[in-house]
DNA sequence: AATTAAATTTAGACAAATCTAAAATTAAAA
DNA sequence: TTTTAATTTTAGATTTGTCTAAATTTAATT
């Protein structure tokens, strides 16, 4: 089966906001897509068509299997072109997204399984995220969030779950990327912000809103 | 500038006929898009509207400067993913076109110029055609087609002009490809068909017709 | 030169994807 | 439990790219 742009990315967007919340929102997916509830509406209407999603109107929607096989594959290959731009052609990890945006989106099922193996078969893509294998299987990680990290246990960051540019250059700025290894030094109760140590570096001060999008796993 | 998907595959496709015939009509693009020449027209208007070709009512069209430097930009990327295909991911040189009609789309130029990068900066595709550079220039190169070589004379294939796959799969079949010395043998006057003769192998016959769509270039 | 044929354009339609504004439904507040 | 607010859906339009059938223009024949 082979679906239109438009389609691949209502299909990923429902996929990740479903892992989130099991039950997923019309304005939610709106939100997610930079779009209007009245598209997303009409959007669903066609994958419930095609059986792709359960969807009743007014109570929300979730995908099937054969929906989640679908979106799976469109993260296969949005996080193989990253890998790919990333250890290939020299991009930053903060500046890969958007080209990815457009390549997933080429159909050659042959084309993503070589890029597979040209890279190695790699099973995170550059922001820790775990890549799907030829049959959509996962590997799926153990991380928690920055923000449930107890005081003072060493950590290492593995993915970054909001991936907005905003976020990344903030990130970047205050020298936080994947695999970077922290602890929270301090935790200031009054809005959550915490006060983050990396190795031989001045502690840095991150807000609530930006560590529940930082996870981490254990230091080895 | 970024054109849609269509308008570069129109202003490529009138690139390569204007090459070959200068001024280009409708008909003919029509057949080499595999669309409807009313579908052809519709879209002269805008690609005028945008003024990158000349056009005027039922005179036939050429593109202009711009048109010019928006389809050489498309070519390259074709060819660049093309050159990816076969020298990274072990496609067969006749298997790379349909999936590099879909990436020469992709409309970072940040990412071309990279990939090209990362090749080597080759100056021909899998199938000897020029790669133009990053500012658009290409080296042409002095070559004849097969039909026109003189009797005898040794020369060495160095573009297939018609790419569609029953071609390519004719030449494999004959063992022409991309490189392959030969020289003709015999012709024959009543339907211009000729001998051909590559080193160590029984002389093979073609048609007028794939003779035209080989090109050759002296022998070193 | 008149007629026929070929090429090209126009007119009108359609599918896909999106939007705004208004209506319908569900959820929250008073 | 009304009333109000938020969410979601429908109705109707718009844009892009395509098509068929008919009309127009140009080219080729008699
Ligand atoms: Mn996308
Ligand atoms: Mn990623
Ligand atoms: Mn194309
Ligand atoms: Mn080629």
């Amino acid at each position: 089966m082979k679906y239109s742009a438009s389609k691949e990315n209502h299909l990923k967007a429902i996929f990740h906001l479903q892992h989130e919340q099991g039950i997923v929102t019309t304005n939610a997916l709106a939100a997610a897509l930079q779009t209007r509830p009245a598209s997303v509406t009409d959007m669903l209407k066609k994958l419930k068509e095609q059986k792709l999603l359960l969807y009743e109107r007014y109570k929300g929607f979730r995908l099937n299997n054969e929906g989640k096989k679908a979106a799976i594959q469109v993260i296969r290959k949005h996080r193989l072109w990253e890998y790919f731009l990333v250890k290939k052609l020299q991009f930053g990890w903060d500046e890969v997204h958007e080209i990815a945006e457009e390549l997933e989106h080429i159909s050659s099922k042959k084309l993503v399984d070589r890029l597979d193996a040209f890279l190695g078969f790699p099973d995170t893509d550059p922001h820790g995220d775990p890549i799907p294998d030829s049959q959509g299987r996962f590997l799926q990680r153990r991380q928690i969030s920055l923000s449930e990290l107890p005081l003072n246990k060493l950590a290492q960051v593995s993915a970054i779950a909001s991936q907005t540019s905003e976020m990344l250059e903030l990130l970047q700025y205050n020298h936080i990327q994947l695999g970077t290894r922290l602890l929270i030094s301090r935790k200031f109760p009054f809005d959550n912000s915490l006060e983050v140590k990396i190795r031989s570096r001045p502690p840095v001060t991150l807000s609530a809103q930006v560590a529940k999008n930082v996870l981490v796993k254990d230091d080895e």
